[in-house]
DNA sequence: ATGAAAGCGCTAACAA
DNA sequence: TTGTTAGCGCTTTCAT
């Protein structure tokens, strides 16, 4: 008995589907237009320096006249990679994360890259559903900020476990540098001095603090810098010059600059944990007649936006978000197998920037030409 | 002559993988480990109802034990279909773009559907490299806003051709609404006469207007709010009270406003085409010893972030940001083949929502409880 | 209720 | 330089 013809049964199905849509050309069908192997339209595609430069061209004319579009998906389940990187954040409203996930956008899409961005809102049982969407979707790494309500971390653990790098930006993961993970942060201590020292520069003398919660290493970082950039100066931190907030909003500005002002001895700056904090506190000191910077001078962190609009303009820290981002990237791709990037420290912490505005300029600037 | 077997070189390719790394565990792998066929197992991880409740159950087990993953690029290059949306947005910095970006991965997710969020950076070029991206990608559908770049529409044509459904948002293509194309955007107009008439009821009598290029529909229907609502209330609009800027930021407010106060008419009262401007004139009338609302009153558009924490906080309107990306996203569902959603009508338009803060209350609100 | 087998579109090893 | 062929991991008829 003669074995099966399989061709009628399969022509068959092929063109019931193309009754069915007008489907998406694919190689097999530029193979059969051309009279070639699909092979060699893969390779011609891909400009394979082993296909002649005359079928390269015919080949990729007729793509371009049919309008081929290369399945990404069979390319990447065949290949064993999507070039695709995940990246998950808590949220994309404020100023800070959009900006991140600008730059790494930008970056990865530079070294070909695609990204999937994913929020987490926050919580913890979005973030391990959004990991997991990510593994499932088979990126080739992940760059994750943890969620605020995340207590535990054996999901990212089982990313490592299932091979696939993880670099943490911003909000880290305590303990989990090492083989397959990595970190970039910025230097929250140094930008803590070098505000509290720019305010001492400027003639103040007894600085106030509005703090975030001091179990997040971000601002219990902060918080040090201020401390450290005191005593530094010679000057003694006053406890009583410490607000400690659980949010970091105007709300929490306004109550903790009211606090400081009902005290005996007055500060005569705000160095606040965030912007949205130096503004809280602005309104109220304007409110109570006291001027900024002249009776109080304000920096804030994050150098958001809105730090230009006020009035006066707010000194911040900037953050460098899309460098951040950007390194975030390039940290994940030299982490990928058969990678040849430059080797990047395991964790990057990058140096931020203060920008001087007027409501913490009380020296007259002497202008000299040098 | 006997076939050749074709297991033994099956199998060394097989272990030899398993060598190389520790892969992750497939379908195939869970079938051998239980004894049953891969199609058992996938019907069981699919909860399929042929498939008995005891298989079942243990499938589920073992899958969990050995943390199975499906693979997503295999699934959906075998069904046809990815659950993965496209959303080219020009940018992700601002307010606007970032809040309805949310919107959408939030209803999204909520209908099982992953989000690929790309940029234009405003560029025609980028904007149809992102669009084959996400064509390669074989997303089912493709919300997008396009570039204020982009002079020629015919990428988007395309997408349509590929028979991938098409939501522009906010930012629309002229001309396409139609077969596979659909649009959601603001009721701009509704917004600036809601406001203009506010300002109107505030006692306001010569309203200046700050525009954007009038080539776009967003800055026309502003426009035309406005001149609407001052005939509609016995006001002839005074072209000397139009100010025209290619740009919509702090400077173009403040150049406006500027030229609207050496007027031997000047305004009292000042409909910025955006919150940005609003700041900008709001600033300059500050130095001019003018005060926000008694002598000018102003209004912006858009209910950023920062208006209200300037001083006074903005009346602004507000774009329904979140609710604009749900409806993108319900509405590009239910384009889809095979979809149960209700249908939605074509163009969307959206009611925006003013917002009544200090820059514009110049009645004294009388207090009555009612 | 389960199994066998084909094939989604692509690429890479091997052969010619 | 080009062709042949197998197979990535999954789903889905069709058969049992």
């Amino acid at each position: 008995m003669a074995r099966p013809e399989k061709s009628p049964k399969l022509r068959k199905t092929r063109q019931q589907r193309l009754k069915d849509h007008p489907r998406r050309v694919t190689i097999a069908d530029l193979a059969t237009l051309l009279q070639v192997a699909p092979s060699t339209i893969s390779r011609a595609l891909a400009s394979s320096p082993q296909v002649s430069k005359a079928t390269c061209e015919r080949v990729q004319a007729l793509a371009a006249e049919h309008h081929y579009l290369p399945n990404h998906l069979a390319a990447a389940l065949r290949k064993g990679h999507s070039q695709t990187l995940g990246v998950l954040v808590p949220h994309l409203t404020g100023f800070f994360f959009p900006e991140v996930v600008n730059g790494m956008a930008e970056e990865a899409s530079r070294m070909g890259y695609n990204v999937i961005i994913c929020q987490s809102n926050e919580t913890q049982g979005l973030e391990m559903r959004q990991l997991d969407l990510l593994l499932n979707a088979r990126v080739e790494g992940i760059i994750v900020s943890v969620a605020t309500a995340t207590r535990t971390y054996k999901h990212f653990e089982q990313v490592r476990a299932q091979g696939v790098p993880l670099v943490f930006f911003d909000r880290v993961a305590p303990g989990m540098v090492g083989d397959g993970v990595r970190t970039v942060r910025l230097d929250d201590y140094a930008g803590a001095y070098a505000a509290v020292a720019h305010l001492i520069e400027q003639g103040c003398e007894r600085i106030a603090h509005v703090a975030g919660p001091l179990h997040l290493d971000i601002n219990r970082n902060r918080y040090q810098g201020y401390l450290d950039a005191l005593e530094a100066h010679g000057l003694t931190p006053d406890p009583a010059l410490l607000y400690r907030s659980p949010t970091l909003t105007q709300v929490a500005g306004a109550a903790g600059i009211a606090a400081f002002l009902d005290l005996p001895e007055p500060p005569d700056a705000l160095f606040a944990a965030t912007d949205l904090v130096a503004v809280g506190a602005m309104q109220v000191l304007r409110e109570r007649g006291l001027r900024v910077p002249e009776d109080v001078a304000v920096v804030g962190f994050s150098n958001e936006l809105f730090t230009t609009l006020t009035q006066p303009p707010i000194t911040s820290v900037d953050q460098r978000c899309q460098l951040m981002g950007e390194l975030a990237v390039k940290t994940l791709l030299s982490m990928l197998p058969g990678s040849v990037e430059e080797a990047l420290p395991p964790e990057v912490v990058l140096a931020p920037e203060l920008l001087i505005r007027s409501s913490s300029q009380r020296l007259l600037r002497l202008a000299t030409s040098r």
